[in-house]
RNA sequence: GCCGCCUUAGCUCAGUUGGCAGAGCGAUUCACUCGUAAUGAAUAGGUCGAGGGUUCGAUUCCCUCAGGCGGCUCCA
């Protein structure tokens, strides 16, 4: 925060009389955000709001939604207004229209904006009834419908009817005193457009519910991004450039890792001999270290009859998420009359199911846990055709699965070995900066099911194991799953953007199902917990993020092709194809390029596909039983000899180096 | 699933107000034998996403479908 305390000035002012700084946008009175040009008492609390800090860039953002509301009542005076708050980086504002908005629109939008700035229009605070507010919007039927929302009950607060009171928003042109257009509106806003400058831009037209309920008309959403100045906004077309350039789909095309061919269907991916290699390498790593920590691996099919996922109760939970059933076995005479009764098999959406199988298979004991179960389970998802996103968001894939049964005195401690587990295992791959979420029951829902026991002390379990790992923990009453609460990890990538990964779940409901039970110390038959552990949450989905977090640009140990071996000239074809030869047979993946391209050409190519090690020989290194290096960077190390080299290239691979 | 936009060579993209389809990269071949991000030339490569309609004629206009992109919704 930049505010700023302010000591109390004796006679009554205005913000505009408190604060000469023209950064200075709006106030904080008594911790309440308020225009400048309010009044304050002689008792009050003052803060400055800069409109670099969070409060003034969101003021900012939604003075500028403002401005192109008006902009778009201007070009277009039948456009009713929906609603336009500020988001992270910019804002949007909901129209209703005849005829949706286009690319062409949104520039001329930007131009009507940048007149209704330059204008300098003063945004003024009025105060009035519920009558007036209606007849002066009675023209702009979702104000009026928000206005009837108002004193509702628990309802979120909103930007417009948000407060003790009704208020309106003249925009008014400070040359004629006329007010030219006007919004139902909490506030605050700027002074003057003339502090919105030029650091804005629109960004992109979408639909959106109104009031994002899907049984709601679509109303066209346009968004903008907005800041102080137009450095601020470049640097953050910038930061939106350099995540385009790590976009995991453009990047698997680009290194030959993965596609999505139309023949196969939408969401599921093939992947390609590259991509192959990283999964192996990824997969391999994880096997260990489940292996190390205890983790048995299981095998289970990705289909099953109807009957496992009515036990579950997948089929009503979860129902919309899986596949149509393929019915099978059915026989019918001449007739068409059945005369077998034929089953339904599902595509498994879920490996739970099939892991609970395997424990109940045969009695347990006490001496059998915590009995950890884990598999590359694969699983297939109905997922609505508009919610497919590269690898993110899929129809078919693997979840590095596991299915923890502990005893319920167990939980505590197992609970904070696989958060441990979880942690060491992300760090191997480079990640770092996690926070976790821990998502808890509330007393409003209620789909929760257990007692009320059992969640308390499961939550007590996961806040204390969150707590002891020192990192963030943010709490999250409601967002637990139905059947327990859980603890999310999130990670931030090279670029500061946030990705959930691993979940560690509390789960009552499933062992109750499933009727499991184990044999205790004293003989009595008991009820294990289970904990639902996904740790990268899908490997796909895991390697995209790997993908945008390195840019491609792999660690040795990850990299499709570690050593790449370009000659000077055909001459040295031979020299260098010794040394890759000798790296192949120490497993390191090793090519030489016998291209009829020149040097230069196979550097650029070798270059843009991010292989790590570049291997130079030509006569120098030749004569003297030596290679070059050329890393990513483009920087050079001469003349290495060869066993040297060799060694250096293990060793990081071994370490998992990035170079 | 809903709304909008898009789909032209392996890739990135021009183009046609309805009249024989274009470039760069990539691929292949030939020449060059080369020291740190593109050597030169030639050749091949297309039912203009699929199907239907309008038209003398459709890659271009209209309809349906599929796939992609951006949102919304959804993500137990």
């Amino acid at each position: 925060m930049t505010a700023t305390k302010v000591d109390w000035v004796s006679s009554k002012k205005t913000g505009f009389d408190l604060f000469e700084d023209r950064n200075v946008v709006a106030m904080r009175v008594n911790g309440e955000l308020k225009d400048l040009a309010a009044t304050i008492e002689s008792s009050d609390q003052v803060e400055a709001v800069t409109i670099s800090s969070p409060d003034g860039l969101a003021i900012l953002r939604h003075s500028t939604a403002h401005v192109l509301a008006q902009a778009v009542q201007s070009i277009n005076p039948d456009a009713k207004l929906g609603i336009g708050p500020p988001i992270t980086d910019g804002f949007y504002y909901d129209f209703d229209v005849e005829s949706p908005f286009t690319p062409e629109d949104l520039k001329q939008l930007e131009k009507a904006m940048e007149r209704i700035v330059k204008q300098g229009q003063r945004f003024q605070r009025r105060v009035v009834s519920e009558a007036e507010a209606r007849s002066e919007l009675a023209k702009e039927p979702y104000k009026l419908e928000l206005i009837g929302l108002k004193g509702g009950t628990a309802e979120d607060e909103s930007v417009e009817v948000g407060g003790a009171e009704l208020t309106i928003y003249d925009n008014v042109d400070p040359k004629t005193g006329e007010t030219v257009w006007k919004d139902l509106c909490r506030g605050p806003h700027l002074p003057s457009t003339r502090l919105i400058g030029n650091g804005f831009a629109l960004t992109r037209v979408a639909a959106a519910y109104w009031r994002g309920s899907e049984k709601n008309k679509q109303l066209q959403r346009i968004y903008g991004t907005g800041w102080p100045s137009k450095d601020e906004l470049r640097d953050y077309q910038a930061r939106l450039a350099e995540a385009a350039r790590r976009d995991h789909r453009k990047l698997g095309v680009e290194l030959d890792l993965f596609s999505f061919p139309t023949e196969i269907g939408s969401g599921l991916a093939v992947w390609h001999p590259k991509g192959g290699i990283l999964r192996q390498e990824i997969e391999q790593h994880s096997l260990k270290r489940n292996r190390e920590a205890g983790y048995q691996y299981v095998y289970t099919p990705h289909i099953t009859k109807a009957d496992l996922f009515v036990e579950s109760n997948h089929l009503v939970t979860y129902a919309d998420g899986m596949f149509p059933p393929i019915h099978l076995d059915e026989e019918r005479d001449a007739q068409g009359n059945v005369t077998k009764q034929g089953q339904d098999y599902y595509l498994k959406p879920m490996n739970c199911p099939m892991h609970i199988l395997i424990y109940r298979e045969r009695g347990r004991s006490y001496r059998e846990l915590p009995l950890r179960l884990s598999e590359f389970g694969t699983v297939y998802r109905n997922e609505l055709s508009g919610a497919l996103h590269g690898l993110t968001r899929v129809r078919g894939f693997t979840q590095d699965d596991a299915h923890i049964f502990v005893a319920p005195e167990q939980l505590e401690e197992e609970a904070a070995r696989v958060l441990e587990f979880v942690l060491a295992l992300l760090r191997d791959y480079g990640l770092e900066n996690f926070e976790l979420e821990l998502s808890m029951k509330d007393d409003e829902k209620t789909k929760w099911i257990g007692s009320d026991e059992n969640w308390e002390s499961a939550t007590n379990s996961l806040r204390k194991v969150a707590a002891a790992s020192g990192l963030k923990v943010t709490e999250q009453p409601g967002e637990a799953a139905f059947y327990g609460p859980k603890i999310d990890l999130k990670t931030k990538d090279a670029i500061g953007r946030s990705w959930q990964l691993s979940t560690v779940q509390v789960d009552f409901n499933l062992p109750e199902r499933f009727g499991l039970e184990y044999t205790a110390a004293d003989g009595s038959r008991q009820r294990p917990v289970m904990i639902h552990r996904a740790l990268m949450g899908s490997i796909d989905r895991f390697i995209a993020i790997l993908l945008e977090h390195y840019a491609g640009a792999f660690p040795v140990w990850l990299s499709p092709v570690q050593v790449i071996g370009i000659p000077v000239a055909e001459e040295y074809n031979e020299y260098l194809g010794e040394v890759i030869a000798k790296l192949r047979s120490k497993g390191v993946r090793a090519e030489l390029d016998l291209s009829t391209d020149r040097m230069p050409k196979k550097i650029r190519n070798a270059t843009l596909q991010k292989i790590p090690y570049q291997l130079i020989a030509g006569e120098d290194d030749r004569s003297n039983s030596a290679v070059s290096f050329r890393f990513r960077d483009g920087h050079q190390e001469n003349g290495v000899p060869v066993e040297k080299a060799i060694e250096r290239i293990l060793e990081s691979i071994e370490n998992r180096e990035q170079v």
